[in-house]
DNA sequence: GTAAAGAAACCTTAAATAACGTTAATGAAA
DNA sequence: TTTCATTAACGTTATTTAAGGTTTCTTTAC
């Protein structure tokens, strides 16, 4: 499968250019010319990594990878940009798993920046965190085992792997269609209460220990609080 | 525990300018000048990230790295080059986890790129819990919750939002427009009475305290007074 | 300057819509 | 035949919209 990145840039020519250097090279590429278009692509096709230019009519780069960043906070974000201060920098390095390309650049450096944050983030196994803690919980993925303090729960798979997504972005947010993407694959179940039943079941596990948390954001996700 | 960087450099000005910055910065720095004494370092002291020259005497920077990877897959090296060519940034590159910074640099640059690699790495710490102290009551945006006295409201996604911006101007002035910038995001709602009904919830809320007030500037915003 | 008229801007309540929660039943797979 | 995943049906809550009222600011005539 090709991986996608979304493009956000105002400037044609250049746009047309990068887009093409990067079609070349196999990836997927979603262009678009400003900020609110790029937010919905986000939301719609969840790209393997984001690639913003700053300078926008609207909003610019900045606040269109807050907005991502509310809904993934794993997604590589690499800013293109004509400023050279330091302090504006610090804005882009902010939330971490971000870089910047100054302009005027080479298509090489973007291509090699771009490949290497596809293989630090997707590429070399993340450092598979095997064993979560939560709470008074511990949760093994792997052996599909959430162990209580009494009791040991033996979990199905897709309560593993929604309990695993959540786990990954705990006290953070996590949008329900991410989740979706991850656990039942894009296109299926997204006008069904699969989801909720199994946010449901989550929720019956954890009932008993107030410090853990599964909040509802109406209209975005959910935070697993632990 | 203070993290370890790894500095190989045979420029003794630089290399000491860039070793003091670092160790300001909170960062324990093992400065060698080539790159055996770099490999034997890394091996003994297992640094957290390592900084190579690549113009050194005998090993250069590249070679260095390799056999640090061949150890540690996983270890972020950047790499400081005069070199511009591309052709060279793809050995830099090739192993991931990599970075390369072009001399002469900003300091500023150089750090923050440490700390966002480290970050990346080792784990973006957990975004502080930001409370705030509103009257008698006490307010958890993360988990949602106020707390007064007797009882505990559950506050919705939007609600708390709105009351966090608020609480972050709190005493000052916040314009409309921010708070829907940030709470409902520009493009939408500007021409809706959305806003007030949620202004009107959280007036209900404080309604029994005479000591917080939410002031109306007509035509400018707000002015949350606790 | 001041009062009245007009226009914005905001408040309030209720109703409508959309999004999510819950339980049980169904069907598929092991 | 037991477990798991999905669907159905209905319940609940959050958010937005609608509609009419109130307040504040501005304009204009005196």
């Amino acid at each position: 499968m090709k991986q996608r990145i979304l493009y956000i840039e105002d400037e044609l020519i250049l746009g047309q250019l990068v887009k093409d250097a990067l079609e070349k090279h196999g990836f997927e590429v979603l262009k678009v010319i400003n900020g609110s278009d790029g937010l919905a692509m986000f939301k719609k096709y969840r790209p393997h990594l984001c690639l913003f230019d700053i300078m926008l009519p609207g909003k610019d780069g900045y606040t269109v990878a807050e907005q991502v960043r509310a809904i993934d906070v794993h997604v590589p974000i690499i800013f293109l940009t004509a400023k050279v201060q330091a302090t504006d920098l610090v804005q882009g390095f902010k939330a971490g798993c971000n870089d910047y390309v100054r302009k005027p650049f080479h298509m090489e450096e973007l291509l090699l920046r771009v490949e290497n944050w596809l293989a630090v983030k997707y590429g070399i196994e993340t450092p598979q965190q095997n064993n979560y803690i939560i709470g008074i919980f511990a949760f093994d993925p792997h052996k599909q085992l959430l162990s209580g303090k009494e009791r040991q729960i033996r979990l199905s798979h897709k309560e593993t792997e929604l309990l695993n997504v959540l786990c990954n972005y705990k006290n953070t947010i996590v949008s329900r269609d991410y989740i979706l993407q991850k656990v039942w694959g894009s296109d299926s179940v997204y006008n069904s209460r699969t989801l909720d039943v199994y946010i449901n079941r989550i929720r019956k596990y954890f009932k008993d220990d107030s410090h853990i948390n599964l909040i509802t954001l109406k209209g975005i996700g959910y935070r697993f609080i632990c």
